[in-house]
DNA sequence: CCGGATCCCAGTCGATACTG
DNA sequence: CAGTATCGACTGGGATCCGG
């Protein structure tokens, strides 16, 4: 995410490796899977737990710095303008004495916040599923 | 997901820069945000795309490396196995012949099928708003 | 308060070659 | 067929310092 590519347009373009003629039909594109594509979007480490305490409402820049734990500002930073690139947050300028900066979420956000929760709910539920495969395998060898 | 490593444990073990002395309760210990966890599991580069494809029924490796585009055997490999690892994937040997493995879901995945699915459906639909909100955002600055 | 700029290591992934 | 082994490149991300 760091410098202006997301990985989503990481492509390899078929090397010369193209066993038949391609048409010619990849351009730029997207890995056509869109899982993937959420996960360039959301999938490092930091900006889904972004939009977890954004979806609680607009927060400032050291807010979420505060609530987040462990990210550092240059992470968040970065998060949270790969957020905004996306169309998922919004940011906005307060002329204050102070700088003041509020982030908030876009309605994008609102029909995955759902899924999204699906998903943390899982994991919270199988984590001892999850960990007793893990101890089995490990142990294995 | 290379070695052994998820990720999930990266720990940085509160380097010398303790600037206050850490009473030390923190062990191995996970990042207690759901949502970590499961990207986490499925968040690298290949696992959600080999867990749609098994999604649709069992597969061998070959199958499966045909399936997938792009992966290398390596990576396929250390993703299968990762999977295998954390109980969301089997790896049945079949003693024939010509070696004969075959992987398939386990019940685990069935939970989070739907909230997965619902993740690409989103971004299937909102493909077009992301892509707008890129560009005006890029044309930006 | 809200960042930007730099430095740098560790982890991730791909290419390639070898094996039971 | 189904992997392993090795190497190297790239990059995510933490630390630190600087600036408006």
């Amino acid at each position: 995410m760091s410098q202006r590519n997301t990985g989503i347009t990481e492509q390899v373009t078929p090397p010369p490796s193209a066993r038949a003629a391609r048409i010619a039909a990849d351009a730029v594109e997207i890995p056509d899977c869109p899982l993937r594509e959420v996960l360039a979007l959301i999938g490092d480490k930091w900006s889904a737990q972004v939009l977890v305490v954004l979806g609680e409402g607009p927060r400032r820049f050291t807010e979420l710095e505060r609530a987040i734990e462990g990210v550092s500002r240059r992470m968040l930073t970065l998060s949270l303008r790969n957020l905004e690139r996306n169309g998922l947050v919004t940011r906005t300028v307060h002329p204050d004495a102070p700088p003041r900066v509020e982030y908030a979420t876009t309605p994008l956000i609102d029909e995955i916040r759902e899924p999204l929760e699906a998903l943390a709910a899982w994991a919270d539920r199988n984590r001892p599923a999850i960990a007793a495969a893990r101890h089995a395998y490990d142990s294995g060898r």
